[in-house]
DNA sequence: TAGGCCATCTGGTCCT
DNA sequence: AGGACCAGATGGCCTA
């Protein structure tokens, strides 16, 4: 006697799996897309963080990412000098 | 118009 | 299993 009545194999109509697929990618793509722009949140954070003059250009992300860690190094310098 | 920047989609891998 | 993270691909927009 057979019984996978309760099988969690499923057979469906494979036109059925296909929008399966399809709503599973379009939720992915939605939490990337939030996921990307939480990370642009950041980087905006981390911009007027920055000491930049009023009327420059925003800074792209890889100047911005450059920026601040270059600033971070002159910051620590001071502090050394300070220390002395 | 070539090159840089960006947003989005996508499939693979890792994590919970 | 499903979500998070990642890197590559693609196409749009801008400007030097």
């Amino acid at each position: 006697k057979k019984r996978y009545s309760k099988s969690r194999a499923k057979v469906l109509n494979p036109e059925v799996v296909v929008k399966i697929k399809k709503t599973r990618r379009l939720k992915a793509n939605d939490r990337e897309r939030t996921r990307m722009h939480s990370l642009n949140d950041a980087l905006d954070e981390l911009r007027v963080t920055l000491p930049t003059f009023p009327d420059d250009a925003k800074l792209t992300k890889i100047e911005t990412l450059r920026f601040a860690n270059n600033y971070i190094w002159a910051l620590s310098e001071t502090m050394k000098v300070i220390d002395l």
